[in-house]
DNA sequence: CGCCTGTCTTGACGTCTGTCGAATCAAACG
DNA sequence: CGTTTGATTCGACAGACGTCAAGACAGGCG
């Protein structure tokens, strides 16, 4: 079983979405919205859980978005958010692949 | 089938890791631990294969072993470097629950 | 011992990050 | 319309990060 290891240019793609998730409010933000009954959340909703103010909540959003794991759309007043599976199964398929048995 | 999130106290353990990964020489250099051979490698091996100096390899090694995904230790000369799979397994783990189906 | 080679630490530097208050934009509602 | 409420953008700031050159440390080998 051969395991080979990333090229630069897949781990220059591939870091900045390990970087988006390596703050604990950007973490606790992605799973909030992971486990959200309807695959959605509200960030009226997502605000008020956090220490932070708003507009901080709002930056940490858009990293989360920019690095391709949320998406989000403006429905009226609120805006939504939801979980882009893509990179984040990359992501879990490549952690699961680099750790040895 | 319920999937709960977060708490803050485990955004907080879990995001360093996260970040330890979220830099590209870091996560090309684990990726090429993950994948020696003998399941170790030298530093003298790590080192040539990046355009940055030795310094700063050093400097991303500490960072990896810090965040509890990699483990050295100097035999003679040289330094090996291997994987540490328990965190990396919970990473993986977490990413894979996130992840809709 | 004294030197060489491999690795790490230190000091310094410019840049990026996370945070906030204030200002702005978007949409509903009087 | 003007106002209110939710969300984002802007401007600013302290602190952390990534990088390197220079120095320190550790082990082998004359």
């Amino acid at each position: 079983m051969v395991r080979h290891s990333l090229t630069a240019q897949a781990a220059v793609t591939l870091a900045p979405a390990f970087k988006a998730l390596g703050d604990p409010v950007r973490l606790q933000l992605l799973s909030m919205i992971a486990s959200a009954p309807e695959g959605e959340i509200c960030v009226c909703d997502l605000t008020p859980a956090f220490e932070v103010s708003a507009p901080t909540i709002s930056y940490h959003l858009r990293t989360l978005r920019e690095a391709g794991l949320v998406d989000a759309d403006r429905r009226g007043t609120w805006v939504y958010y939801r979980i882009r599976p893509g990179v984040m199964r990359q992501l879990a398929t490549l952690l699961a692949v680099e750790t040895p048995a």
